[in-house]
DNA sequence: CGTTTTTGACCGGCGC
DNA sequence: GCGCCGGTCAAAAACG
């Protein structure tokens, strides 16, 4: 598992996905809300390390998706984000993140200038 | 050695 | 009632 930080992003579109309308059943309405942010990115790698930690736990094929979509999650003691990664098959230097849940540390890595598309990740937070 | 990765299988929910 | 789908976990193996 070689993860360097390889980021070959051109041109990135953060779009604010919030929790999809369920009908009425059970959920954590009340307690615990899971914000998704989704990230498009333009880069010819999927591994784009944003400066966390992330444990694949799973890889599933998506329909309307010719390529498989992978399912990270963060390896913190007490984060519980998940994160997965998403090809679009007409274009396959399109790649969607979607992040799931809140840090609850900081960055260790360079990030580069990754930190500062992070931190436009935050800002663009809500739902 | 610790950690992480990979594939398969399993479960729950929903649809008809 | 059964089938299907999506999503997650599990185990094993691999790597530094």
């Amino acid at each position: 598992m070689e993860n360097i930080p390889k980021l070959g992003m051109e041109n990135n579109q953060a779009i604010g996905n919030e929790n999809e309308a369920k009908p009425s059943k059970k959920k954590g309405e009340k307690k615990s809300k899971k914000p998704r942010y989704a990230f498009q990115t333009r880069s010819q790698v999927d591994i784009l390390d944003d400066g966390y930690r992330w444990r694949k736990y799973g890889q599933k094929a998506v329909k309307n998706n010719k390529f498989p979509r992978s399912y990270y999650r963060c390896t913190h003691q007490n984060c519980d984000v998940k994160k997965q990664v998403q090809r679009l098959s007409k274009d396959e230097g399109i790649v969607v993140t979607t992040y799931e849940g809140m840090h609850s540390h900081s960055i260790e890595k360079s990030t580069d200038n990754f930190e500062h598309i992070l931190s436009q990740m935050q800002i663009y937070t809500p739902i």
